[in-house]
DNA sequence: TGCTGGCACTCCGCGTCGACGAGTGCCAAG
DNA sequence: CTTGGCACTCGTCGACGCGGAGTGCCAGCA
């Protein structure tokens, strides 16, 4: 009873302070919010919730902040993720409709996403390893050098140019191309390492060397370049609640502009289409403890391929947020799914 | 003889505040500077220059600081690019060295770019249209839809879903490859145009009407898409010079997360690889007259394929960015040429 | 004609001071 | 367990004054 009330008083705080970006203090709490007691006792609730390290003063007689941890306790326990307005919707759907192609799709997403959350939005391009071989490519560029291009169902277009030692007989193209398309179309890029590794061993002399060549290339590009691209936008809102982390963009504008960040931050909890929270220090990047990124993954069809979210001051709005990132999903992953 | 010294005063101001970020007065000018002459002197001469627009006090009673205009003489008149130090080119090459691909090098130099400059960097994509057509590949994807592939002599590549209304035959599209490697092989793809347009007449029944969807997308693709990539870095940066627009970093970053602003900063004086300096509010874009962008064109073999260059506040180091650009330029030229 | 030193004036920046107000913690009473 | 009252703490804000940097102007000098 007194619990659940405490726990109100630590709603109240949150809204308000979000709202406002003020420290709140028991007075105006009692105005605003309809607790039914009176400002002395919400004072007692609040030393309580001090002491459960939920809420803190920025100095002795002012008004109270949410922790980190206050702020967790209300994404689990205190609120409901908010459904889109209608007209939202109807924004998401106008607005990634009429995509050409997957970096259209992805591009639009990601803008269409910091553009209703106001915030940094990032996306994840589809994970290659998740995705299957619908087309490989050999396209002679030199004598002794060619540029493999990699399809994926996806959508996902991958090149990479391959320097043989050895001159290329003009025939052995066609040829590796076919024993190539044979093999791995249709595989998941995962298994495609198992499947092809020996593949040169059914050629001879220069025609092994060029086609070990490209073998090796296609492996690096299955293997290394993994999920690595990720696409952002919406930085210039990063200014605008700057002021918020006391004008300490920059370390945050560093943060972002290294993939693998990026990647740290929306990695996590891959695979998983559950709705993610890390607020403040949860997430271990450096120069970010004052901002929490709110992630969720994509499918295409029913697996999840990759994942997308925002990045925001920790006072942000987590219902809001929360139903923004989802909704995106959903859609993203409906539009790879029907192309 | 006076004329002369007074251009040394806006010479040596111009220095100086680039240098301190404070309105530099007649004292501290003549103890800083051989100048030869009195303060009061100086103050005559800063009068003059105040009456020619080319410096203004921020207040009654403080130092002066450069005009828009006085960069502007300055640059044209009294620096000399800055060539870089030994150490500086060997990073340079270093860093640029092992690019595996057309991405990678952009990436590679824009990143660098931005490094030793200490500023924003952008760098645009070679121009489609001033390349040569390698290969086109055409993909089955679904069995009314294709993924048409172009590979261009930059190692750009630009992938497209063409969704024709129809059925397509399954030796349709090697005989449609066929004849377009046929006619557009090594062709400039601002030729490509006049040349594929009559190539479905080549065609009949749903044979011409895959090939017609064929054409129009490869066209779209040639013209619309133009010289759309502009890649960035470098942005937190902005953090670190934002005291000097007064903290409006916002419109800056905005301007920045658009393509056409980015392609306008850079492309005004396209096709020429003449260092362009574009000082406050010499370059029309709304939000930017707090900064000055430097760029240059780089060449693929000895054509002019592409710009790139950086955007920083107008009180920057001019000789010094113009000598980094032009640098990382001939790299980037070279390293394309040689690919 | 141009340079120089001197001088009065302006104005920004900074530190001090005091009043004000918001908010707290504690206590005694209901 | 709640409530009103009360003393106390601090941060914010405007007023004030001072010092310093810088200017413009003027008269004298080469």
């Amino acid at each position: 009873m007194v619990e659940d009330r405490r726990l109100s008083v630590l709603r109240a705080i949150v809204e308000d302070y979000v709202a406002t970006h003020e420290p709140v203090g028991s007075r105006s709490l009692v105005e605003r919010h309809a607790l039914g007691v009176s400002p002395a006792t919400i004072r007692n609730d609040m030393a309580a919730l001090e002491d459960e390290g939920l809420i803190a003063q920025p100095h002795t007689s002012a008004g109270r902040v949410p922790t980190d941890q206050g702020y967790r306790v209300f994404v689990d326990r205190l609120s409901q993720v908010k459904p889109l307005s209608g007209a939202e919707r109807r924004a998401i759907g106008s607005f990634l409709d009429g995509a050409v192609d997957l970096d259209d799709v992805m591009q639009r997403s990601v803008r269409l996403l910091s553009q209703i959350t106001r915030q940094v939005a990032m996306i994840q391009y589809p994970s290659l390893t998740r995705s299957t071989v619908r087309h490989i490519e050999l396209v002679g560029l030199t004598p002794s050098r060619l540029l493999l291009v990699l399809i994926a169902d996806t959508g996902r277009v991958e090149q990479r140019v391959v320097d043989t030692a050895v001159a290329i007989p003009d025939d052995l193209l066609g040829r590796l191309r076919a024993r190539l398309l044979e093999r791995v179309t249709g595989l998941r890029l995962i298994d495609v390492p198992g499947t092809v590794s020996d593949l040169a061993d059914g050629f001879a002399g220069n025609d092994r060397v060029v086609a070990e060549s490209v073998v090796a290339t296609l492996l690096e590009t299955v293997v290394e370049r993994h999920e690595e691209r990720v696409m952002l936008a919406g930085t210039a809102n990063l200014a605008t609640f700057g002021e918020d982390f006391h004008g300490a963009v920059r370390p945050v504008l560093e943060a972002l502009e290294e993939q693998i960040v990026l990647l740290r931050l929306l990695g996590e909890s891959r695979s998983s289409d559950v709705l993610t929270v890390r607020i403040g220090h949860e997430n271990q990047v450096e120069g970010m403890s004052a901002t929490s990124v709110v992630t969720v993954g994509y499918s295409l069809g029913d697996e999840v391929v990759a994942q997308l979210g925002v990045v925001g001051p920790t006072r942000m709005d987590y219902p809001g947020t929360m139903g923004s990132v989802r909704a995106v999903a959903r859609y993203v992953g409906r539009i790879l799914t029907e192309q």
